[in-house]
DNA sequence: CTTTGATCATAC
DNA sequence: GTATGATCAAAG
């Protein structure tokens, strides 16, 4: 089926009205809502919850380097819970050219920026797509405990980047932000400056936020809060 | 069970 | 091919 998509949110509070409007409701239901069927597994299409909200919420910058909602600038990420409330996946932030293109100070990387203002949005439950739910919506910007621990890890990956340490570039380093292959699939090749400056092959790469670090994000404002 | 590396769909 | 949206599945 083909979706009706709604038009983008015109402020941040036509945006979180909508996300409470959201909230209880089964994939299923909000999938009907916009004339979309849920699959019945997400086996071949693993970002169908994060597009479903995107298109129900407006937002405008799908699969484009920019925030889902530029002119408020808010990123949407979907984070599947377990029934304990912790994430069950790490979150994808964005790709780490490996060309020499990446910025090395945190305050002018794509990560700080992607980051700044996000858009929490839970799924709760497993089994079909359709019967899982939408949780409560969190708006969320780094406080400054946060904003060290991500800008210590991303100083220290984007140095052995630049470095061209590709040998010891593994998920393995970060303690809230890492790095892990992002290709089609594990024959993806990009160009990379190498450690004598010359270009070498190597598997794309892309940030992502440790599931540990996105609970305590989520836990610390969701107990605190209301 | 948790984490790392691999993989799938789609837009441009 | 590059970027988006992520989850899958092998490895630890």
């Amino acid at each position: 089926g083909r979706g009706v998509k709604p038009p983008a949110p015109s402020s941040l509070a036509d945006l979180q009205a909508r996300v409470r409007a959201l909230s209880g409701r089964s994939l299923g239901e909000v999938a009907a809502s916009i004339g979309l069927r849920a699959p019945k597994d997400l086996h071949r299409q693993k970002g169908w919850i994060g597009v479903l909200m995107e298109d129900v919420l407006g937002a405008t910058a799908t699969s484009r380097a920019a925030p889902d909602f530029p002119h408020l600038g808010v990123e949407m990420k979907t984070i599947p819970l377990r029934p304990d409330g912790r994430p069950k996946e790490s979150t994808y932030v964005c790709t780490a050219p490996l060309d020499g293109s990446l910025a090395t100070s945190w305050p002018e990387s794509w990560v700080c920026r992607k980051l700044s203002r996000v858009l929490w949005i839970p799924i709760l439950g497993d089994g079909p797509p359709s019967e899982r739910r939408v949780g409560r919506g969190l708006f969320w910007s780094p406080d400054h405990e946060e904003t060290s621990l991500l800008q210590q890890d991303y100083e220290e990956l984007a140095g052995m980047i630049a470095l061209g340490e590709y040998w010891d570039l593994t998920a393995r380093h970060g303690k809230v932000l890492q790095l892990r292959p992002k290709g089609a699939d594990g024959a993806a090749r990009v160009w990379g400056l190498g450690e004598e400056g010359q270009w070498v092959q190597e598997r794309p790469r892309g940030f992502y936020l440790r599931a540990s670090f996105t609970e305590r994000i989520l836990g610390k404002r969701l107990r605190a809060g209301r």
